[in-house]
DNA sequence: AATGTATGTAAAGATATCTTTACAATTTAT
DNA sequence: ATAAATTGTAAAGATATCTTTACATACATT
């Protein structure tokens, strides 16, 4: 079971760069990058940064993914 | 800046042992214990995982603290 | 084509999250 | 008081998250 997170579309809504993210969340554009890349989940705490910085609901940018299963042991 | 949590409030309310839950969620007692004790973060997705468990709005249960700054490097 | 801006990626290292095993301390019930 | 149930904690190890540095690729503009 996943994470699904929608940060890229927000961002492009928004119409801003990774790199201003970045600066204003004072965070690395590669952590941006990395999560839109759904390289892995942001802790809760950058998820939680995440959601305030666009002022959008948490539950529309991450929920889980019931029909994903996580890779087995 | 800190993660507030209040899992233990709502554990308790609902009469579940630490035990039981970890039963039900797949995870290790210490880690509900450790959360609860706020020794750490549960991840996005123990997160997401641990609200859907209860039922309840994830806004009330975590949220950023703004008065708490992190440690200084 | 050349420049500038934005995005993708990789490797090494630091810290955080979580597990396993084990035992101690506290609370509840008998 | 003692037994049972619950909670607290610790150490070692695995994986995840994030940073720093660096370079590559893509896209848009001139």
């Amino acid at each position: 079971m996943s994470v699904v997170n929608h940060i890229r579309e927000i961002r492009k809504k928004k119409g801003i760069t990774q790199t201003k993210m970045a600066e204003d969340l004072q965070i690395t554009r590669q952590t941006i990058n990395a999560i839109e890349k759904h390289k892995y989940n942001p802790s809760l705490e950058l998820a939680l940064k995440l959601v305030r910085y666009f002022n959008v609901p948490i539950e529309e940018v991450f929920y889980l993914d019931e029909s994903k299963e996580e890779k087995s042991k």
